[in-house]
DNA sequence: ATTATGTGAAACCAAAAAGTTGCATATATT
DNA sequence: AATATATGCAACTTTTTGGTTTCACATAAT
């Protein structure tokens, strides 16, 4: 039952919610039209995304509008940090590579 | 039975896999011995990262090493990137607010 | 040659997830 | 007041997932 970002990102449908709740705020309603699933599979989608905290909702009238806690995305960018370290250092080591190539076409002129 | 990068990362055993094999490669028992699972459950992790493409392995006799693809970790990177225009023009505008109250105050002095 | 070790795969099981149907509630509209 | 609309929730079904057990096949060690 214990969610996170990680889940909540797992399923396409859920991530093609993401994306269009990320510029604006929609409606359960409106936000279903975009699938090909019914109203309440999409209703149980957004269950998930709030428990993982991820939206925002305002209430006006019936009507109850959402939008993604675009901060919240930033969790899934920090785990990413750790990576990211490896593959520039990875990055670095290929311009030295390129760097020493150079040079020794240089000396080779 | 299609699996991608976002499958993966969701099981938190497999995050902690995909973490390990980041700096050095290791066997399936090596990896296994850091877990509470048995092989066999670490194994169909391991299948399930090497269906994502996520793995490099390395024969060397009857051992297996398996190390992270870190350039694949990049795929992550790319679909997070769409977000983090927005929290970036997001600090942005929070940062012309406290630009503007500076000004207003120095006006106000 | 026999035994031990490292690995993968198939068969099975339990739990979780995704989807559907039907219902309940609240707010508009007539 | 009666009806329509927007939403959420609970019950049920099907599919997927994570795990275990068992087996098979290599390669290494004795």
């Amino acid at each position: 039952m214990k969610r996170d970002i990680f889940q909540a990102i797992a399923d396409p449908t859920r991530r093609s919610i993401i994306v269009l709740l990320a510029s604006q705020a929609l409606t359960p309603n409106a936000i279903a039209e975009q699938f090909d699933s019914t109203r309440q599979a999409v209703s149980k989608h957004i269950k998930i995304l709030k428990e993982c905290e991820l939206l925002d909702e305002t209430k006006s009238g019936r009507e109850i509008h959402y939008q993604l806690k675009i901060d919240k995305m930033q969790e899934l960018d920090v785990w990413l940090d750790q990576f990211k370290q490896l593959w520039e250092t990875r990055y670095n080591q290929l311009d030295n590579v390129l760097e020493s190539l150079k040079k020794t076409k240089k000396n080779e002129q």
